[in-house]
DNA sequence: TTAGGGTTAG
């Protein structure tokens, strides 16, 4: 692409640069070894690297676990041990960029999203201590891992003295502590936070109320969950696909199987178009009703719109109610179609059939 | 839109 760029009589800039490594770095595959090359020509353009390529760097190192390699990048103690560190090496020599609340908060993220305060909390000090001001998106992962670590207190007060520090907060910080709190098992307070953070001057959205409901079904709150339905329907809040997946597991993994029907019913006619989860839930649902018949005509209708792919959790589901309601036999039979088909068994498959031996 | 935070399934 290099060339070509310079077939037109134009020079690279570091934003191009910095393109090239984020998309480099956002693939699954380790591209690390590709990132020195890109740095070689970047040197050999006489281009520094900037604060968005060091951020960029520091995005995928938290991406990939490789937290600790991100730290030694923070404090500029890059050892040479990993591939990793050798990037961070290249930075550390070629970049003196100061680190910004981006960075911060890639780091904090990291670290929450591993559940590690301890990791957290030092990058926290640490920016404060070098009076770099935290804004919303440093103090969303905070109160994630404060929650993970059941220090919901800690959380709650964390939001409440945002105003005092001069950053409010959003919604998305009170969705992280509601899901944190339902997590927690802490649903009525859950409720009671979605009262309250309209006092902060911030609206509950449908992801807000989907966390609630999810909460609400993982302590058997059904009637309320219900009611939160029928509530949000008067008040014309929108119902997404998430929404009806939620609510459709909800009755699902409690027994209540003909509900989940009902719901899908509802679904298509307020015009939401199904999803692989939908189609998972459903799939489920039959197979537990016994309609094991329903459920591979609906699986082979799915199929046939080719608009949605059934994965491997379905089949495993519909595998599962073939033995219980038409033997191990016609289960082998259906295991058969499968593989023909490449849709290949994991362990819960294998785990089913077994069961359905015994 | 060059870098940072939030939702559902066996």
């Amino acid at each position: 692409m290099f060339y070509r760029i310079k077939e037109f009589g134009c020079k690279p800039t570091v934003r191009i640069y910095n393109h090239l490594l984020d998309a480099l770095l956002g693939e699954s595959e380790n591209r690390y070894h590709m990132i020195d090359a890109v740095y070689e020509n970047m040197n050999g353009e006489g281009l520094e690297p900037n604060v968005f390529t060091y951020n960029i760097l520091l995005k995928a190192l938290c991406k990939n676990g490789k937290l600790n390699a991100a730290c030694k990048l923070l404090v500029g103690l890059c050892g040479n041990v990993a591939e990793a560190v050798a990037v961070c090496d290249r930075m550390e020599k070629d970049c003196f960029c100061p680190l910004n609340v981006t960075a911060y908060s890639t780091l904090v993220h990291g670290f929450a999203k591993a559940g590690d305060l301890q990791g957290a909390s030092e990058v926290w000090n640490r920016m404060v201590n070098c009076e770099v001001q935290p804004h919303v998106v440093v103090y969303t992962p905070m109160v994630d891992v404060l929650c993970k670590n059941s220090m919901l207190d800690q959380a709650y007060r964390l939001i409440d003295n945002m105003v005092a520090d001069g950053c409010p907060p959003n919604v998305v910080i009170f969705i992280t502590f509601i899901k944190g709190l339902c997590h927690g098992g802490r649903v009525r307070w859950a409720m009671h936070v979605v009262d309250q953070m309209q006092r902060y001057g911030c609206l509950p959205d449908t992801r807000t109320y989907n966390e609630l409901l999810d909460g609400l079904f993982s302590v058997n709150e059904f009637r309320k969950a219900c009611e939160l339905i029928r509530e949000l329907e008067e008040r014309k809040v929108e119902l997404n696909l998430v929404t009806y997946n939620t609510f459709m597991y909800g009755f699902s993994s409690h027994g209540k199987e003909e509900w989940v029907l009902q719901v899908l019913g509802r679904m298509f006619v307020n015009g939401v178009k199904p999803d692989a989860i939908t189609v998972n839930v459903i799939i489920y649902a039959y197979s537990k009703l016994g309609k094991v018949r329903t459920a591979i005509q609906f699986l082979e209708r799915i199929t046939a719109g080719k608009e949605l792919c059934p994965d491997i959790i379905a089949h495993t589901s519909l595998l599962w109610g073939i033995c219980n309601s038409l033997g191990i036999e016609e289960a082998i039979v259906y295991l058969n179609k499968m593989l023909n088909k490449g849709i290949f068994p994991n362990i819960a498959t294998w785990d089913g059939l077994v069961r359905g031996f015994c």
